[in-house]
DNA sequence: TTTATATATCTTGTATATCAGTTATACCAC
DNA sequence: GTGGTATAACTGATATACAAGATATATAAA
């Protein structure tokens, strides 16, 4: 629309190469059944220097505010330029890192305004597939939640905080899967990076994990008794417990965050 | 976790570069007020080829199974591979191409399972949206809307298809915009890419301009009466219009979609 | 004619070099 | 000491060069 009707025939002077009819394309078109969230063999060095960052932005190993640099990275690393450029300009796609051209890039402080409103896009998805999943559990599917609740109460038996949200992930992709939803949760994926990196403030706190646990056993007791509205009311009460802990953390922290709202003003859904 | 233990100091040789505390961050980090979908100033010639190649995969201006190459793009544009190669990454990190190594790029056909998930997602978050706005809608904002409708009108008079999609965007994005959630709509717009291709197929169907155009007018009147749960009803019944041309189109074109799933097996919601 | 193999020519992935702004610092005038 | 200016040392953005694998075509053998 800017160009002025571009011309799409590309000289496809090779003669006829458009029909890649059978390819492998199964790969990168998501199998749409697959969780595929992080880590699983990432084939490029972009890939691998992409969720290296990733993780480690994430788990707040890198604070807010560093400044980082594309050369300094790729000596690091013992390889170019090149494949850290592209990891980086993913994560600033992903509001994770900020680059300023010709002057650095840093990583992003978070957005008080995401949080809350990250919290009630989960709560419209969630909700969604909690409730589908209510509607068509089975009995293995119900086992395999509670395996993965049980995983995570191993988790917090040996403090182990990565591992912890690692399975709480899993717990929520699965209740997506299960109701044949696999999209929202993506969807999910990627409204809760900024509360993720928030969460690793809090989790710490004392019995934090222990209730998650219980929020997501009342979650999968509602599944099994296939009260899909029961489900979706305890889901939401579990999406809901963080919030009452933004307005303490973001005082103990303050350099973590962009104050782009006042926490008082959000919409109240 | 993958790597072990990651030292994060990164040698930061220059001295403290680490807090560069008032930084014009508003452009990256989102005022999360502003819509920015697509056009408005591109900087970089990254940007520039995405935004061109985006809206022509989009507009179905290229087909899916097309062939494209970054060199030849390269050649046409007059610049580097490296920028045409930012612009592709950036497409194949939202399904639109498919890069396959050491073989080639091709615009992705449209992923049958990714149809009706994004309009289930759309109707999650735009419910959202929706009531937040009937809750809080001025009369100036109304008017804005009916503004809105107005000008799809007008493009529907002209049958300008691509204006009229554009016009669509802002009219949804104006609802989540006077909800106060900006980032649901960002949300929304990741989700129904695939649907917008579908979309600029049947859209010179008979009729269909002005039924969507009627469908909007019912949503504002809606919020107008500050009626929730109306307004959500019949943004749902506008999000949902579009599930019943699926399956024709899909016979059409068979060879533009990717035949993941069977349209007869998906949740419903 | 058919099949197998070799090779030429594509492709993307990665490395390196150059360009053009930005920021900090040193220096100079006052 | 203070303020302004020039300059040097950074940064990311782009261009180019190289490497390695995939595909197609041509050639040779059966």
């Amino acid at each position: 629309m800017l160009e002025q009707s571009c011309d799409w025939r590309m000289n496809t002077s090779p003669p006829e190469r458009a029909k890649p009819t059978r390819r492998k394309r199964a790969q990168n078109t998501a199998p749409s059944g697959v969780v595929r969230h992080r880590a699983d063999s990432a084939s490029t060095l972009s890939d691998v220097q992409y969720e290296r960052l990733h993780a480690a932005i994430i788990s707040m190993d890198i604070v807010p505010g560093t400044a980082i640099s594309e050369k300094n990275i790729a000596l690091e690393q013992g390889i170019s330029r090149t494949p850290i450029r592209e990891a980086i300009l993913r994560l600033a796609r992903e509001n994770l890192v900020e680059v300023v051209s010709k002057s650095g890039t840093f990583v992003a402080r978070i957005p008080i305004s995401a949080l809350p409103e990250a919290l009630i896009a989960r709560r419209a998805l969630e909700g969604m597939t909690v409730r589908s999943a209510a509607r068509s559990a089975s009995r293995s599917q119900i086992l395999e939640l509670q395996a993965l609740i049980e995983r995570q109460r191993e988790m917090m038996g040996r403090d182990d905080i990565k591992g912890f949200h690692l399975v709480d992930d899993d717990y929520h992709a699965k209740i997506a899967s299960i109701g044949k939803l696999p999209g929202l949760w993506r969807l999910v994926q990627q409204v809760k990076l900024q509360v993720d990196r928030f969460r690793h403030m809090t989790l710490p706190e004392e019995g934090r994990m222990a209730m998650v646990i219980d929020e997501h056993a009342a979650v999968v007791t509602a599944i099994e008794q296939g009260d899909e509205k029961l489900a979706c009311a305890n889901m939401e009460i579990h999406l809901s417990g963080l919030q009452h802990h933004f307005a303490y953390w973001i005082e103990i922290n303050p350099d973590y965050f962009i104050h782009d709202i006042d926490l008082n003003d959000i919409a109240q859904v």
